[in-house]
DNA sequence: AAGCCTTTGAAGCCC
DNA sequence: GGGCTTCAAAGGCTT
C-alpha cells in the first residue's frame, strides 16, 4: 500500500511538467531524469530498486509495516528527512522523496477519509435517552479532541531557503565552529542572497517539487491545519518600536525595499 | 518543559 | 489586494 502510494506519487511527479511561469526564478530546467542523474559511477536506483534493494534505506518500508501493528504515534523522523545526504544535483530529489517524513506517518492515506457519522443517523427520542445522548456526544467530542491531539501533524513542505539551509547547515557549522542556530541562520541568509539566480533556482525548483509531492500525498491538507498551533509567549516581540529595524525582511518591508535584492542599511 | 532567536518563502488571515 | 502573521528547520539559550 505504502509502496503503491509513493510510487504513484513519484510517477505523477515524474510526468507532470512544471507549469509555465511557475516558481519565482523560472529557469530552463533539465529534464527530470537528467536532473536526477547520480554522479558518474554511482548506480541509479529507481523507487522499485530502492524498496527492493538488498541494502535499502531501512526507514520507509519498515516503518510503514510497523505502523500496521502499532498504535498510532509520532515517530522521531528528524533523521530521515535529510537533503544533506546528497549534494544538490546528485541525488537530492530521490533522497528527499524517499525520506520525506510525511511518507512515514502512515495516517493520511489519500482516498481514505475519516469515518463521518451519516447525517441520516439521528439522536434517539425521549428525555432520558436525550440526556444519555448528550453525554455520549460530550464524550465523543472529548475523545475526538484527544484523537486530534494525538494525530501526527503533517508539516508544511519546506521552501527553497529551508532546503538550502538543510543542505548547508553542516558546512557552516564545520567552517565557523558555531552551533547556535540563530547565528548560523544569519550566515545562511547572507549566503542565500549571495547565490546567483541559477543557484537559487535549483532550490526553488526543488521546493516546487516538494510542494507538488505534498499535494499529491495530502490532497486535503492546508497550511491552515497547523496555523496557530504553536503557542507564542507574546506578540510584543513582533511589534517592536519603529526605531528597531528588526530582521532584514521586516526592515525591507518597512522601508518598501525589494525583498529579493535590496539590503537596507541597518540590517546589512 | 516550553518558547525564543534568526533566516526566507509560502500561505493564511484580516481589513 | 496589500500588509501582517504563522510555520516550516535547527540547537543553544532563556524563562
Amino acid at each position: 500500500m505504502y509502496k503503491e502510494t509513493v510510487y504513484s506519487a513519484f510517477n505523477l511527479l515524474m510526468h507532470y511538467p512544471p507549469p509555465s511561469g511557475a516558481g519565482q526564478h523560472p529557469q530552463p530546467q533539465p529534464p527530470l531524469h537528467k536532473a536526477n542523474q547520480p554522479p558518474h559511477g554511482v548506480p541509479q536506483l529507481s523507487l522499485y530498486d530502492h524498496f527492493n534493494s538488498p541494502h535499502p534505506t531501512p526507514a520507509p518500508a519498515d516503518i510503514s509495516q510497523k505502523q500496521v501493528h502499532r498504535p498510532l504515534q509520532t515517530p522521531d523522523l528528524s533523521g530521515f528527512y535529510s537533503l544533506t545526504s546528497g549534494s544538490m544535483g546528485q541525488l537530492p530529489h530521490t533522497v528527499s522523496w524517499f525520506t520525506h517524513p510525511s511518507l512515514m506517518l502512515g495516517s493520511s492515506v489519500p482516498g481514505h477519509p475519516a469515518a463521518i457519522p451519516h447525517p441520516a443517523i439521528v439522536p434517539p427520542s425521549g428525555k432520558q435517552e436525550l440526556q444519555s445522548f448528550d453525554r455520549n456526544l460530550k464524550t465523543q467530542a472529548e475523545s475526538k479532541a484527544e484523537k486530534e491531539a494525538k494525530k501526527p501533524t503533517i508539516k508544511k513542505p519546506l521552501n527553497a531557503f529551508m532546503l538550502y539551509m538543510k543542505e548547508m547547515r553542516a558546512k557552516v557549522i564545520a567552517e565557523c565552529t558555531l552551533k547556535e542556530s540563530a547565528a548560523i541562520n544569519q550566515i545562511l541568509g547572507r549566503r542565500w542572497h549571495a547565490l546567483s539566480r541559477e543557484e537559487q533556482a535549483k532550490y526553488y525548483e526543488l521546493a516546487r517539487k516538494e510542494r507538488q509531492l505534498h499535494m499529491q500525498l495530502y490532497p486535503g491538507w492546508s497550511a491552515r491545519d497547523n496555523y496557530g498551533k504553536k503557542k507564542r509567549r507574546s506578540r510584543e516581540k513582533h511589534q517592536e518600536s519603529t526605531t528597531d529595524p528588526g530582521s532584514p525582511k521586516k526592515c525591507r518591508a518597512r522601508f518598501g525595499l525589494n525583498q529579493q535584492t535590496d539590503w537596507c542599511g541597518p540590517c546589512r
